[in-house]
DNA sequence: CGTGGTTAGGCGACGAATCACCTAGTAGGT
DNA sequence: ACCTACTAGGTGATTCGTCGCCTAACCACG
């Protein structure tokens, strides 16, 4: 359900195949979402049935047709009737605190290892979103769409520095 | 299959019935993890067929019997080889971030609407968390276990604070 | 006397998500 | 000549998760 929002939000930027889906889930908004390709082009066919986009095939020259996805009216409605609904309840899961937590009877050495490889995977995604947001220039004097955008990048950016900085205190007082 | 694991770690702290589990997943753990109903008690079966648990049934005066499931040794084992792993590939999922990053094309006092709903809820989380966090007590001169416990509410507690904070931030300069 | 919450366990249907695999041509590197 | 990656689009099986519903007795409130 939510697959098909998002989706609905990235053919408003542009008309996309399920490969451009694709790649923008895994580059431009990883960040905040991620999604399994035969999902999506699952979630494509879903949309078109209920006339929500149309298929515009364009033919290419040595490379496969380009099956455009192209937001319709309807399509442009419904995601305006969800972004202008209340909030959801929003599910809880952080795979790594369920380790940690239980991870008491593990040997020191054991659990200082495991926080340390999560520092290292911590500090790798914090160093992916500040080259994102570099990239993105400065972000005062945009408009609200693009400022929005930017924001949520912000967000994780926040939230990242948040967790290194927890990661070290844990890492300097664990008994 | 993480939630079998999940299960299997909150059998090392006490043998439970389904129902029990239910309640840890909505109060003591709350803060990394949430579980259908339905699908804590079919991963009991399965954690019984596959040998990692045994059921006991005690029953009550004036109440269901309690099927009260312990762990085995072999339980206890597949736990440990869990713990033991490398950490695997975490699927980002932020569903407010979601809305927020498409909101562009709403009007500005509704995306404030948004995020104003979003910080009282937010504000509620941490409240929550920190009255938990009351409830532990002092942390320091705790064993490992404990320690490692009260750590990952300290986490959300971190990330929640970052996100308060973000929040004011883009309330305030939003175009 | 009825209503709603607690204890305890469950089923069935559906939808969402993942995993592995497949087609098929182009292009670049060793 | 071979291997890998990229472009583009899938299928099928299976698992995971949610939703709604059901049984059944107890307890407290008004």
């Amino acid at each position: 359900m939510i697959l098909a929002r998002l989706i609905l939000g990235l053919l408003t930027l542009a008309p996309m195949t399920g490969y451009d889906l694709k790649k923008h889930f895994d580059s431009s908004i990883n960040h905040f979402w991620n999604a399994d390709k035969a999902q999506i082009y699952r979630t494509l066919n879903k949309l078109v049935e209920d006339g929500l986009a149309v298929v515009r095939v364009v033919p290419q020259e040595n490379y496969p047709d380009r099956q455009e996805h192209h937001i319709t009216d309807a399509g442009r409605a419904a995601l305006a009737a969800w972004l202008n609904t209340g909030l959801d309840a929003e599910p809880v899961r952080e795979p790594f605190l369920a380790r940690l937590f239980f991870s008491g009877e593990l040997e020191r050495e054991n659990v200082m290892r495991l926080l340390r490889a999560r520092r290292s995977e911590v500090t790798d995604r914090l160093e992916e979103y500040r080259a994102q947001r570099a990239g993105l220039g400065d972000v005062s004097g945009y408009d609200r769409r693009a400022y929005l955008m930017a924001a949520t990048l912000e967000r994780e950016v926040g939230r990242t520095e948040a967790e290194l900085k927890w990661l070290r205190s844990v890492e300097r007082s664990m008994p």
